[in-house]
DNA sequence: TCAAAAGTGTTATCCTTACACCCATGC
DNA sequence: GCATGGGTGTAAGGATAACACTTTTGA
C-alpha cells in the first residue's frame, strides 16, 4: 500500500492536488442476489416449501473478519453504477438472464469503521435452473442462504401531531453449516408532515457492517414489488405449476393465501402449457408459463 | 486551487497516499423541491388552478453557464446523506417541516462534463404558505418554476420474449421570465427477464447537465406515490376545500377526476372543520384538515 | 338571473374474500 | 383406502366508475 517513489502521472497527480477535495466518500455498489430454490420434501407425497436464497460472501480481512456480507466493490470512475453491478454479478455467477434494479443509496458516516463508504445498493433476481456460483477463483468463498423475515412485534401510537411506530423484525440467514441472525427495528416517526424511518441493528450475529438492514429493506421491497408487479417471474424456471408459484408468494410475502383466489388472480399472467407433472404421489398437475404480453389484454 | 506550500497535515496524507485509490466518483446531493401554488384566476366566480412549482437555481458558470439546474452540493465526509439533503434544503428555502425522501441515485460516467459525478437525488415537497426562498446570501438566483409533464407519444411493441416501449414526455417548466423545455424519451425494453430502461433528454432548452431526465423520474415517482399513500398532505396547507385537494391530485395525475367519487375516496383521510369559504362567488365550501390517523379506522 | 362551484344519491360492474366441493394419483 | 394436492364454483361485501341531480352564492 505504501508506497515511496513517485511516478510521473503521480507527479503530475501532486500539482494538482488540492487535499481538501479529497476529504469525500467513496462508492461501493452492494448486491442483493435472490434466487428461489426447492426445500427438502417431508414425505412422498408433501410437496417441498419454495425457499428464497440469498448470495452471501464470507470476509476474509478485518474489520468483521469470517462474518458475511453483501457482494459488492467500489465504482470505479470510468463505469457507470449499473456497470459495476453487472461487473459484479459476473465477479460471483454466471448470471446471464438477470432482473436488475437499484434498491436505495446508504450513507451513513460510520457504515464502514475504516472510512467513510456510500452505497448503492442493488437487487438482483434470478431464477436458480439458470445458475451457477463461480468458486475457487476469487479468494472469497460465496455461499447461499435461506432469508426468512418474521415480524416480532409491531407497535404503533398516535401523537398530537403524527404517530411513533415500531417493527422488529428478526432475519434470518440460514445455511447447511451456518444460522445467521439480526434483529432488526424500523421506528418511523410522523411529526407534521416530517416523516423520518430509522432502523437499528439491535443485534447481528455473523452479519457484517449494516448489511442486516440492507437486507431487511430488500425483503420488504420485494414483498411490495411482488404484489403490484409480475417481478416474481424473474425467480420462476421456465415451466412451473400453480402451486409451486403460489408457495413462492408465500414465502416472500411471509403468509398463507387461498388457492382458488390465488389462481383466479394471477390467471391472466400464466399461459397453460400442455404438459403435467408426473409422480408426485397426487394427482398430476399442469405446468404453465410466463404469458409475456398479459399487461394488454 | 492550486497550492504551492505543504501543511503539515497535507504532508501526513502525501505518506499514505496511493494515486489508485482518488480516481473514485464524488458524490453530490441533487434536490428536488416542489411545492403547489394558486394560478391565476380567470373571473371572479372560476377558481384558479394548482400548478405544482419545482426550485432551480439559474448557473453562474461553466459548464451549462446561465442555464437552470437543480439545487445541490458535494456529500461531506462527516455528513450523511440525508444530512447533506437537510443542508442543501436549508440553503436554499426557510423550510422547517418537509417531506423528504432518497429517489435515485443517477451514476452515468459522462453525467457531468468535467469529473466523475454520482448524484443522489431527493424529492421533498412542503406547503408553501410555509416557505419562503431565500436570495441573495448565496450567488446563486433561485427561483420557482411551475411544471408541467406531458406524455406525447407512447408506443409498445411485443416481442418474441418481451417487448419494446417507447414513451415520448414534454417537460414545461415556466416562469414570469423564463420556459425551459425538455422532451424526454423513456425506453423500456424486456428481453426475457431483463429489464432496461433507458432516458434520453432529445432536446433540452435551459436545463443544465441531465437534470431534465431527474425531474421527469420525480413527477413520475410523485404520480406513483400520490396514488396510494398520503403524501399529498405534505403539500396541503393546514385547511383547504375539497376542490382544492382534488386540483392538487389533478395536476400531478394530470388526469381529471369525477367529484363525487373522489370525495368519496379521500373522505376517510379529512377532517371537517366548522370553517367556511366566503366571498368565492358561489356557494361556500367546508374547510377540512388531514386526519392524521386515517390509516387505523 | 345565472354561472360556477358545493354537495349528495343511484346504479352497474368488477374485484376480493372466504368457503365448499369434487377429482386424480400412488403407495 | 386415503393422504395430498389439483382444480372449480358460489355468494357476500366492498370498491370503483359514470352520471344525474339539488343547493348556494355574489355580481
Amino acid at each position: 500500500m505504501m508506497n515511496n517513489e513517485t511516478s510521473a502521472s503521480e507527479q503530475q497527480f501532486l500539482k494538482t492536488y488540492n487535499p481538501e477535495q479529497y476529504k469525500r466518500p467513496s462508492v461501493t455498489v452492494d448486491m442483493l442476489l435472490f434466487t428461489v430454490a426447492r426445500g427438502e420434501q417431508k414425505n412422498y407425497r408433501k410437496l417441498p416449501d419454495m425457499e428464497l436464497k440469498l448470495l452471501l460472501v464470507k470476509r476474509g480481512k478485518h474489520p468483521f473478519k469470517n462474518q458475511w456480507a453483501l457482494p459488492g466493490g467500489f465504482v470505479q470512475v470510468d463505469e457507470s453504477l449499473e456497470e459495476a453491478a453487472y461487473r459484479e454479478l459476473k465477479e460471483e455467477t454466471n448470471v446471464e438472464e438477470v432482473y436488475l434494479e437499484q434498491l436505495y443509496t446508504w450513507g451513513a458516516v460510520e457504515r464502514d469503521p475504516r472510512t467513510r463508504i456510500i452505497s448503492v445498493s442493488y437487487l438482483a433476481l434470478v431464477d436458480h435452473t439458470k445458475l451457477t456460483v463461480k468458486s475457487g477463483d476469487d479468494a472469497a468463498e460465496a455461499e447461499w442462504f435461506t432469508a426468512t423475515l418474521k415480524i416480532q412485534e409491531e407497535e404503533k401510537k398516535m401523537t398530537e401531531e403524527g404517530f411513533v411506530q415500531r417493527e422488529t423484525f428478526l432475519l434470518t440467514l440460514r445455511n447447511d453449516e451456518t444460522t445467521l441472525t439480526a434483529d432488526v427495528i424500523v421506528h418511523r416517526t410522523k411529526i407534521g408532515k416530517v416523516e423520518t424511518t430509522k432502523t437499528d441493528i439491535s443485534l447481528s450475529k455473523g452479519i457484517a457492517f449494516d448489511h442486516a438492514k440492507i437486507i431487511v429493506y430488500a425483503l420488504e421491497r420485494l414483498r411490495n414489488k411482488v404484489s403490484y408487479t409480475d417481478v416474481i417471474f424473474t425467480l420462476m424456471p421456465d415451466t412451473f405449476t400453480l402451486t409451486e408459484l403460489q408457495k413462492v408468494y408465500e414465502t416472500i410475502l411471509d403468509k398463507k393465501l387461498i388457492k382458488a383466489n390465488f389462481r383466479r388472480k394471477i390467471s391472466h399472467m400464466v399461459l397453460e402449457t400442455n404438459e403435467f407433472t408426473t409422480e408426485a404421489g397426487h394427482r398430476p398437475s399442469q405446468l404453465f408459463t410466463f404469458k409475456n404480453d398479459w399487461s394488454d389484454d
